[in-house]
DNA sequence: TAGGCGTGGTC
DNA sequence: TGACCAAGCCT
C-alpha cells in the first residue's frame, strides 16, 4: 500500500469535508494566499489539549476577543486569564499559556517561532503541540501524534501493541505519510478523520477515504484498536468547603497555590481533600453543614465534598484568604467544583 | 517514568 | 449511571 495514496486520500477528502472552526483557515482560502494567525493556531492548540472542539469553540472566541493578539495576552493580569479560563480545566495549561505569551514577547519579538525546535522550547508547548502549530500556522512538515492520529495509525497498520509502548512505532507510521507539499492541511485531514471518521466506538468505515488502505478493516479488528493498557480505579475523597458571607454581601475567597490540583484559581477555602479529612475553618463562624454535599469526579480520583455556610458580621478578620465584594464576585471564574458548591450554597447564603 | 492534572458529552 | 473518552504536558 503505497503511502502516496493514504496521503493524497486524506487531502482530497479534506478538500471537501474540512470542518470550518474558528481559528482555521479552509483549503480553499489558503489556496488564495490566506495563512492562519500564529497566535490563534497556538492558542487553540493548548485548549484542545484532551479537550473537545465544542468545548473550545466559545473559550477562543472569548480569548481573540480579549486579547487580540499574543502581546495583549502577555500583558494581561494573571487573575483576568485564570477567570477566563475558569470551567475549561486543566489549570496548568493556562498558566503556561501566559508565561508562553510572555516569553514569545520577550524573547522572540513578540512572533512565534517558526520551528519544531523553537516551539517546543516554549512552556506548554509539547510534541504535539510544536508539530500542530509548525504544520498548521507555518506549513513545516513535523508529525503530529495526537490521540486520533494514534487510532488512525494502529487501524491502518492493524497494530496490537497497546498503548503508550506503541507509540514510537505509531510515530514512524504517521511520519510516512505526513505530506510535504500540503503539512497543515494533512495535520487538520488525518485529526479531522479520527474526529469524525475513524471514531473510537462506531467507526463510519462505509465512508472512509483510505479505507482501502485499512489493515484493521480486512481483518475486522478495527472496534479493538488502539489497545490500551488498563488504567487504575479512582478512589473516592472526601473534604468540607467554607462558604462564608459577611453582612455586607461580600464572599470569602482565596486564590489556590500554583502548584497542585486547580492551581492558581480562585475557589473557596477548603480542607485537604484526603481519606480523612481534618477540618479546620477558616475562621470563628457559626458553620451550618448543607444536607446535600457537592460531588464531582476528577481526573484520577472521586470527591464528595461537604459544604459548610455562615454569615459572619462586617467586622470579622479571616485567617485564610480575602472577602470579595459583592459586586466583584463572579461565578463563572471559579472551577466547576467550586460553582458546584456555590450553587448548593447559594440558597441558603442568598439574603445578606 | 508513571502519575498528577478538569470537564462535559456519550453510551 | 458510572465508566470511558477528547487535538497532552510536566515532573
Amino acid at each position: 500500500m503505497g503511502k502516496t495514496s493514504v496521503t493524497s486520500a486524506l487531502l482530497d477528502w479534506y478538500d471537501v469535508h474540512a470542518r470550518e472552526m474558528p481559528w482555521r483557515v479552509m483549503p480553499a482560502d489558503k489556496r488564495a494566499g490566506v495563512r492562519p494567525d500564529p497566535y490563534a493556531v497556538w492558542l487553540s492548540e493548548v485548549m484542545l489539549q484532551q479537550t473537545t472542539v465544542a468545548a473550545v469553540r466559545d473559550y477562543h472566541r472569548k480569548f481573540t476577543g480579549i486579547w487580540p493578539t499574543v502581546a495583549d495576552l502577555a500583558a494581561a493580569e494573571d487573575a483576568d486569564v485564570m477567570a477566563a479560563w475558569a470551567g475549561l480545566g486543566y489549570y496548568a495549561r493556562a498558566r503556561n499559556l501566559l508565561k508562553c505569551a510572555r516569553a514569545v514577547v520577550a524573547d522572540h519579538g513578540g512572533a512565534f517561532p517558526q520551528t519544531y525546535e523553537g516551539l517546543i522550547a516554549l512552556p506548554g508547548i509539547g510534541p504535539y503541540t510544536a508539530a500542530a502549530i509548525a504544520s498548521i500556522a507555518f506549513d513545516v512538515p513535523a508529525t503530529v501524534l495526537d490521540g486520533n492520529v494514534e487510532r488512525v495509525m494502529a487501524r491502518l497498520y492493524d497494530e496490537h501493541t497497546p498503548l503508550p509502548a506503541a507509540k514510537p512505532v505509531l510515530m514512524s507510521y504517521a511520519e510516512q505519510h505526513t505530506s510535504h507539499s500540503r503539512p497543515g492541511d494533512y495535520a487538520q485531514a488525518v485529526m479531522d478523520l479520527g474526529a469524525t471518521i475513524c471514531t473510537p466506538k462506531s467507526p463510519a468505515c462505509g465512508i472512509c477515504p483510505v479505507r482501502p488502505n485499512c489493515d484493521a478493516q480486512t481483518a475486522g479488528t478495527q472496534l479493538e484498536l488502539p489497545r490500551k493498557t488498563p488504567k487504575k480505579p479512582k478512589p473516592t475523597r472526601y473534604g468540607t468547603a467554607y462558604i462564608a458571607r459577611r453582612a455586607d454581601g461580600a464572599w470569602l475567597l482565596e486564590t489556590r497555590p500554583d502548584k497542585g490540583l486547580l492551581g492558581g484559581m480562585l475557589g473557596w477555602p477548603t480542607t485537604d481533600w484526603s481519606d480523612t479529612p481534618d477540618p479546620a475553618p477558616p475562621m470563628d463562624a457559626t458553620w451550618d453543614t448543607l444536607n446535600e454535599p457537592a460531588r464531582h469526579t476528577f481526573t484520577h480520583f472521586h470527591l464528595i465534598l461537604s459544604v459548610q455556610t455562615a454569615k459572619v458580621p462586617q467586622n470579622t478578620a479571616p485567617n485564610r484568604g480575602a472577602f470579595i465584594p459583592e459586586a466583584d464576585f463572579t461565578p463563572s471564574a471559579l472551577p466547576t467544583v467550586m460553582q458546584k458548591a456555590y450553587n448548593l450554597a447559594a440558597a441558603t447564603l442568598r439574603q445578606v
